[in-house]
DNA sequence: TCAGTTAGTGAACAAGTGTGCACATATTAG
DNA sequence: CTAATATGTGCACACTTGTTCACTAACTGA
């Protein structure tokens, strides 16, 4: 039988696609692993018949790779906004963890979902995710070196620092996502992160490169 | 029909149920998340028909649980040995790192597995792993106690430095186990590993409690 | 207007899944 | 030695899964 109601098939181009990678996103978090997630649950959710995922995507896992695309590149347009930015004093580092929280207050299932994919899923998706944060990782190395004072600073010892950081951000974003987003907890979340930032900060200040 | 070979039956009371076990985590390390394993497989790989499995475990997920209980076993027996040590100073940073990696290489299954459920599982399983390393963190947090100055270290503090310091070896052990036991890559994660202990120890050494 | 392409349908398939049940065998207790 | 109890077998059931196929409806550009 063919379809009754015409569907008014909207405005955009193919709004099916969007819907298909929503659902996807919106199942992980509320459920399983991506890993454990089937064609046929998604195509449910948007209200499709199965064999129409294959005009989009001619996998799973393509869709997988799609969402990580998704998530980082609302992340690095994030993180190029905050980047301009002064010494990292006080002031700085309180403002980086809200920008981090408030951030992972909106895009909620994004960070949910790369959360898990991160080391959980499968190996093609786990190195796309490794990829990114790495890239992450560099360039704040790169910006961490503009306010270093030179020759005291390896381009190794800037990596490490900046992968430090980026560490304890991770695992505070982690942490905040496993509370459920009770304000209470995120009050205390957001003060144990901002002592973690500045005692990280005050060990930088105090380094000296790796002889020794 | 009746099984022919009689399966001598080893000594042990039963060894099916450890077999179940060890399949599951083999399975888990080789292929993919634990929530897209299924019982099948499991048994599968032991050798024995389905419906045994529910002679050890009602669930998947329980046997989920029991392979948590496993993992922490294993590695809180280590940490109780490692704890005995001098003041963190260069040697123990060294020899901390130590402990963890060598931990890691030894028992690489189970890390990888935790690591994957951590937060990719189910809920109960993911809480159940946040549970432990939550008592791993106060247990570190009091141990750190003993050595700080009375006064400039509240308890909340010390949880802080602690947790810091733990995300940092979690995220060093994620490092090495995803980069397949590499010994070349082994030597650089070593060092980069060192060198943020070190980091932490030098601004723990700076730290004035939280006013400002 | 009319041909061509795209997006979605519905039915079918072989294969894999969890779980229940009656039965067979091993192991152990008395 | 015998009876009782774990432990494992075989088979069945109803489902869900991924993928294919010919089909039609809708949109597109000329």
């Amino acid at each position: 039988m063919a379809p009754r109601k015409p569907k008014p098939r909207n405005d955009r181009k193919s709004r099916t696609r969007q819907a298909l990678l929503d659902a996807a996103l919106k199942l992980v978090a509320d459920n399983h692993s991506f890993g454990s997630l089937s064609l046929r649950e998604v195509t449910r959710e948007v209200g499709v018949v199965p064999a129409a995922f294959y005009r989009h995507f001619r996998d799973m896992e393509e869709l997988g790779l799609e969402l990580v695309e998704e998530s980082f590149r609302n992340l690095r347009e994030l993180l190029r906004t905050a980047r301009a930015a002064p010494f990292p004093d006080e002031r700085i580092v309180r403002q980086s963890v809200d920008v981090f929280l408030s951030a992972a207050r909106e895009n909620r299932l994004y960070f949910e979902f790369v959360g898990r994919e991160r080391f959980g899923g499968t190996s093609l998706i786990r190195s796309a995710i490794q990829k990114e944060i790495r890239l992450i990782v560099s360039e704040l190395a790169t910006d961490l070196g503009r306010f270093a004072p030179p020759g005291r600073w390896t381009t190794e010892d800037l990596q490490m620092l900046a992968g430090l950081m980026v560490n304890a951000m991770v695992a505070v974003i982690e942490q905040y996502l496993d509370a459920g987003a009770r304000p209470s907890a995120e009050a205390e979340i957001r003060k144990n992160a901002e002592k973690q930032l500045r005692l990280i900060v005050l060990g930088a200040m105090q380094w000296k490169s790796s002889g020794s």
